[in-house]
DNA sequence: TGAATGATGCGCT
DNA sequence: GCGCATCATTCAT
């Protein structure tokens, strides 16, 4: 077996603030052991969704039985049900009572990608995993993998050392609230983007 | 290359 | 009812 540096993120990594854990997930890996195999893409979007004064947040309007998730303990797993077909998966961070998490908008496949064609064919794997949407989907997650803890072993991410990816910064996608927020962060040199926005 | 649109179901007013 | 942290397809340029 190689030997290369690997290392779960920790609690401690989700429990500081959104923006700076959303900037750091860039270039991290997500590894999801599901039921037919393991998969781990590397993460390249995120965006953040941060509680109280943030309007496109669905912690914004206080707590339900939707979102009580955010609510909980940082380096949990939200997973949401959208547009009647989709599924997005969030982060927690931040602590207890604080609402807040990342969205996991786009990535590029790693390992399992067999698996992830059986769920979700395309011809080109840039265009596998770009999307939150499109994401679930091949990964197999939906509201079954909402509230895991991304430190047992079903659900968790890696830093694999890897040198820091160059990340934009931009507003976020598909709101109509907080639009003005500059919270969607992405590796500037990845093809695997959901959207590409005019840098002018 | 980009704008418009339909699919489809849940949560909240 | 309406709106929604989306996507694939269709049609226009």
């Amino acid at each position: 077996m190689k030997k290369s540096k690997i290392k779960k993120l920790p609690r401690s990594f989700y429990n500081r603030p959104t923006l700076t854990v959303a900037h750091e997930l860039i270039g991290k890996y997500i590894i999801y052991n599901s039921p037919s195999g393991k998969m781990s893409a590397r993460i390249v979007e995120v965006e953040a969704y941060i509680g109280q004064d943030d309007p496109a947040c669905h912690a914004a309007r206080g707590k339900t039985k939707r979102n009580e998730i955010m609510f909980g303990m940082p380096g949990f797993s939200y997973i949401y049900f959208i547009y009647g077909m989709y599924y997005c998966l969030n982060f927690v961070t931040e602590s207890e009572g604080h609402p807040a998490a990342v969205l996991l908008r786009s990535a590029e496949p790693s390992e399992g990608i067999e698996l992830m064609l059986q769920k979700r064919s395309v011809k080109k794997t840039s265009n596998l995993l770009s999307g939150p949407g499109k994401f679930c989907q091949a990964f197999g997650l939906s509201k079954e993998q909402n509230g895991l803890d991304l430190l047992g072993t079903s659900l968790y991410l890696e830093d694999r050392y890897e040198p820091l990816p160059d990340v934009t910064t931009t507003s976020r996608i598909g709101i109509n609230h907080g639009k003005e927020l500059l919270w969607r962060f992405y590796d500037n040199n990845s093809n695997s983007v959901s959207k590409t926005v005019s840098t002018k």
